[in-house]
DNA sequence: CTGAAAGCGCTTACAG
DNA sequence: CTGAAAGCGCTTACAG
């Protein structure tokens, strides 16, 4: 016989450290549990037993029975698990779980709502503890009987819609206000408008800011130099490429996000516009300080962000039962050169 | 009574839908299993129940019961969720157990070989169906039980040690090897080494494709110009403004991870030596088109190496018991300014 | 086609 | 301090 082809052995379970100890079952899960009350030599000769047979304990089976009926696992929904946002959000709360000896499942949306309902479904008949969701839809009732069980979850970057849920948001109108307006403190009137799919509320929240700087300035916003819908560089990139060949070109940009910032960067070096045109981006973006012009950015402490999240989630976890919470933080604007290029009013 | 206090509501049980549906506990796990030979009414009468309920199957406990007793999870272990490498690798993962409505647990392990075993224990004690893992430690023998227990487990990145399994690796030496010699290609034979904790596999055999191509152009390797266990961006820079105040500086540098290929920019930029001292690094990086000038880099291909690995493991899942394999990709040399700044004998 | 009994690996509730 | 019985929510193996 091919020994690699042998019946894969089995895992030892309590039953067999029990049988190899001569104890019963129930002082094997007492010594395993760090429960009280076991003589000395009866604990030494089951950890004994268990380490000879590499014993592991099977938490999916203690969980069941148990009467907390803790899995000891959360879910975590996301747009991407490859993007730096996700990423960032993702090792945060990593950290978190991690100190209460807590697992992470992690998925990608990609936007889709129906693949936030997938998963988050998936999530819960695998009994998950809780979840932390950047949700894609616009509808999470679908959730409302797992919350009524007891299930904590705590919403981040976008608020939760018909459920009621706590939830970890960014002051985007704000930032993205802030950031308009200090290219009009520079000297821009025509300032163009690059942003994401407009049924994603932070795209919304951000536009309202850029708007709302335009007003406060006395510029009407004109659509000839605002472009929504845009969902990766190269989709950004287009639109400015077409936005600066209009009449009256604008002389400063704001990008809502991350991947467009880079899309106008790319469109500003094919017009040969780089250092010339104004641009400050929403997001921040490795490598910024490197480029030339550096990046002017509106930024979020996305880790802390992570953090704020999984802490409440455990603290829902632990017992509180508190009504639900909105944390909304503030954004950092990091000046460093391409939001600062001088505009024709400076 | 405060509503908002009162007592969680349970999830409901098979049981409880069979109580509903008025037919056997069997009766309602052979519709939700979709098992044939139940008549169209009883069907129609379960579902309907499962409706009401609002029913959610427990997989764990199925699971337990099962005769395959696989959880439809894995284990992904990286060095890091928040990189780019990690974040690439995961995703492919993602795609390729989704489809087969595999969830996935992610960490990071930081280098740190204690938490490479803790975090690997913790999967196995929540009995992920396979392991995929980018090993931080030298010594996989941990594991050996659990493989001989059936688990597949596929390494990436980095070979398994002192345990027999599949891995899907990069052709390290070689990729180096390529960069540096295209350095020599142009001119270059002080060519500075700056690479990762000489503990990690790659970095050892990216030094020895280093190494190969002075070699192989009749130059010595010079220690002065060669900075091992750089771990962070910051600790390149240091490393490279030190290498260049040297006597007989270097023309050129090789950058062996991706970090260390942004520190080594920033150094450059420190001595005002960008655009004159020459530049490849290994690993790609956002954005290194948009940099003057523009990074040549040695690049693999990450998603296609997540996407081998989760195939392999579901390969192994399905029942594959062939010897275990070894996949080595290929890397590219992608051009863009950095690698061809002319040296002094071009 | 339908269901009653046993059991997956563990913890609970109780008895000695 | 130790253990025998029952049961977590399901599937298996078997009977009708």
């Amino acid at each position: 016989m091919d020994p690699l082809r042998d019946e894969a052995r089995s895992r030892p379970t309590m039953r067999e450290v029990a049988a190899l100890a001569d104890v019963s079952l129930k002082t094997v899960s007492r010594v395993v549990n760090d429960e009280p009350g076991v003589s000395d030599g009866l604990v030494e000769r089951v950890r004994r037993a268990a380490r000879t047979l590499d014993y592991q304990p099977n938490l999916t089976a203690s969980s069941l029975r148990r009467n907390d009926g803790k899995s000891k696992t959360i879910g975590l929904l996301l747009e991407n698990v490859a993007n730096p946002f996700s990423g960032a959000l993702h090792r945060a709360v990593e950290d978190v779980a991690r100190a209460r000896g807590v697992l992470v499942f992690a998925g990608s949306l990609d936007e889709d709502h129906v693949r936030e309902r997938e998963l988050a479904t998936a999530f819960v008949s695998h009994r998950v503890d809780g979840l932390i969701v950047v949700p894609a839809g616009h509808d999470q009732s679908y959730l409302a009987m797992e919350r009524k069980a007891g299930t904590p979850m705590v919403f981040v970057d976008r608020p939760p819609t018909l459920l009621d849920a706590d939830a970890v948001l960014t002051a985007n109108e704000d930032g993205a206000r802030r950031a308009v307006s200090h290219l009009v403190d520079h000297g821009h009137r025509r300032i163009a408008y690059l942003g994401d799919f407009a049924t994603i509320s932070t795209a919304v929240e951000r536009y309202a800011g850029y708007a709302a700087a335009l007003d406060r300035a006395g510029i009407t916003v004109d659509p000839a130099i605002v472009r929504h819908d845009l969902h990766t560089s190269e989709a950004a990139r287009l639109a400015l490429v077409e936005v600066l060949d209009v009449d009256d070109p604008p002389t400063a940009v704001f990008a809502s996000q991350n991947l467009i910032t880079i899309g106008a960067i790319r469109a500003l070096r094919d017009r040969d516009l780089h250092g010339v045109v104004g641009l400050v981006g929403f997001d921040d973006i490795l490598l910024a300080d490197l480029l030339e012009p550096g990046l002017t950015l509106v930024v979020q402490d996305v880790a802390a962000m992570g953090v704020l999240a999984a802490e409440l989630l455990f603290r829902r976890l632990d017992g509180d039962t508190a009504l639900s919470v909105r944390h909304i933080l503030e954004t950092r604007l990091v000046t460093r050169g391409s939001g600062e290029i001088p505009g024709p009013y400076a």
